[in-house]
DNA sequence: CGGCTTTGACCTGCGC
DNA sequence: GCGCAGGTCAAAGCCG
């Protein structure tokens, strides 16, 4: 998986790490914002300051009214009957389809209002006993799509999210969900030993193709880590890998990786604190990351950032090349494998985790609808929500175009409209996530 | 040679 | 204070 980190990552730091600002020095999400030199700030597919390229994508569904959001919310994370299924809560497409989509016709006005953009979030007390001593807030991750989180932190519609300290179910689920076991007072999950800023990312596990020898599966983000760690973890049949930055000697930014006890399909990534320098422009360490990749291609379709035959093909950006050609055969993967079963696979959730010392709480966020990724790339694709008669959309697809078009020298873009045009052309399933080839991972799901 | 993973040992936070 | 469990360290070995 390093591999698709690399290369990820050499897509962004291709551009971003040039002219992007010290990430480290943006404030975290509860700081209200990306800094205004992050260049990805606009990018569908930007990154957050913990580096995740998922939590920048907009949300088009949204919740407004704190009492539709106690109903949706149960529909988010499906209810509380549902807890040992944590699928449920990732609100898979039955579970878009059963109960989140029955809310949407109250919703969807309310949805449009800009005001509302965010509502959607939950807003968790501290003072839950169902959650733990938890010192800080969380943002966790519920709509079909995911939320820019620079823009989450910074919108005041922070003070709209919905509490849910009664909302058992919707907490429950969230912890489930995100394996961090704050579901009961006694049972802490994830000890804070420090008032860390947390973000959590639920993804679904990426297929072996992208996991290392030992069958550990870690999918790539934007920086280059490096493994320091590894603890069997009392009641998850999975060990947890610990990850600090390695892009930068000083960064303190770590990651954690771990499976869902519940769902083993599911990966929970925790990001802690931040990087304190700029993206890097090339990885400089990856005499351990490549060999972690199955070097015959038949059985993985990412190329070594070092690939000379990927430097070869762009002098300007030997690793953009390389991404490029490692989502085209990704998508030329999924092309040969796509199934309901394995688009379901690319179901999203994202959960954020956040300090806020003035305001304790726990935010959910955002999740992802695999069904989104049926129609291929938000961008590219239909970014139209595939609600029947859906009006929350309130997004218009040319806005949305718009948008694109802020974002046109952004590597990501030259990546997917340069490099995946043709793709694009011919193939309407382009997985955004195939990055993390998760296509053939839960056939059996 | 530099950077990576692995893994056992050690450290630290927290509940009792 | 003790014990548990999570988190980190660091030596050893591998890889490009």
């Amino acid at each position: 998986m390093e591999n698709y980190h690399g290369d990820l990552a050499d897509i962004i730091r291709a551009g971003g790490g040039s002219t992007s600002g010290n990430l480290g020095s943006t404030t975290t999400t509860s700081g209200g914002a990306m800094t205004d030199s992050w260049q990805f700030q606009t990018d569908p597919m930007s990154f957050d300051d913990f580096g995740h390229p998922f939590s920048s994508l907009r949300d088009p569904l949204l919740l407004s009214d704190p009492v539709d959001m106690s109903g949706g919310s149960s529909c988010f994370f499906s209810n509380s009957n549902s807890l040992e299924d944590d699928t449920a809560g990732f609100c898979g497409p039955s579970a878009v389809g059963n109960s989140f989509m029955s809310n949407l016709d109250h919703q969807h006005q309310e949805m449009k209002k800009p005001n509302n953009y965010y509502s959607r979030m939950l807003q968790i007390s501290p003072n839950n006993s169902n959650l733990s001593r938890d010192d800080s807030p969380v943002l966790v991750a519920s709509p079909r799509l995911l939320i820019p989180s620079s823009t989450l932190i910074s919108s005041s519609n922070d003070h709209r999210m919905i509490s849910l300290n009664n909302s058992k179910a919707a907490t429950n689920c969230l912890v489930e969900n995100t394996g961090l076991q704050i579901s009961s007072p006694r049972n802490t999950g994830i000890k804070r030993r420090k008032s860390q800023a947390k973000k959590v990312v639920c993804i679904p596990a990426p297929t072996p193709v992208n996991s290392r020898p030992t069958g550990e599966i870690v999918p790539s983000d934007l920086w280059a880590w490096r493994k320091y760690g590894q603890k069997p973890i009392k009641g998850s049949p999975y060990p947890r890998g610990y990850y600090r930055c390695s892009s930068s000697k000083g960064c303190s930014a770590r990651k954690q990786v771990e499976r869902s006890r519940t769902d083993p399909n599911m990966l929970v990534i925790t990001y802690t604190s931040e990087h304190n320098h700029p993206w890097p422009t090339q990885r400089n360490a990856l005499a351990g990351s490549t060999r972690t990749q199955p070097a015959s291609k038949s059985t993985t379709t990412t190329t070594s950032k070092t690939s000379p035959t990927a430097a070869s093909q762009s002098q300007k950006s030997p690793e953009l090349s390389n991404m490029k050609e490692e989502l085209k055969e990704n998508n030329e993967v999924e092309n040969m494998s796509t199934s309901p079963t394995s688009i379901k696979s690319s179901a999203i959730v994202k959960v954020e985790e956040q300090i806020n010392d003035d305001e304790d709480k726990m935010l959910l966020t955002e999740m992802e609808d695999p069904d989104q990724f049926t129609k291929g790339f938000p961008p590219f694709e239909s970014y139209t929500p595939t609600l029947p008669g859906d009006s929350i959309n309130h997004i218009p697809d040319q806005d949305f175009f718009a948008e694109l078009g802020e974002i046109e020298s952004d590597p990501l873009n030259l990546l997917f409209i340069q490099g995946f045009d043709d793709k694009l052309e011919s193939d309407k399933t382009l997985d955004p996530f195939s990055f993390y080839d998760w296509t053939r991972n839960t056939s059996s799901k």
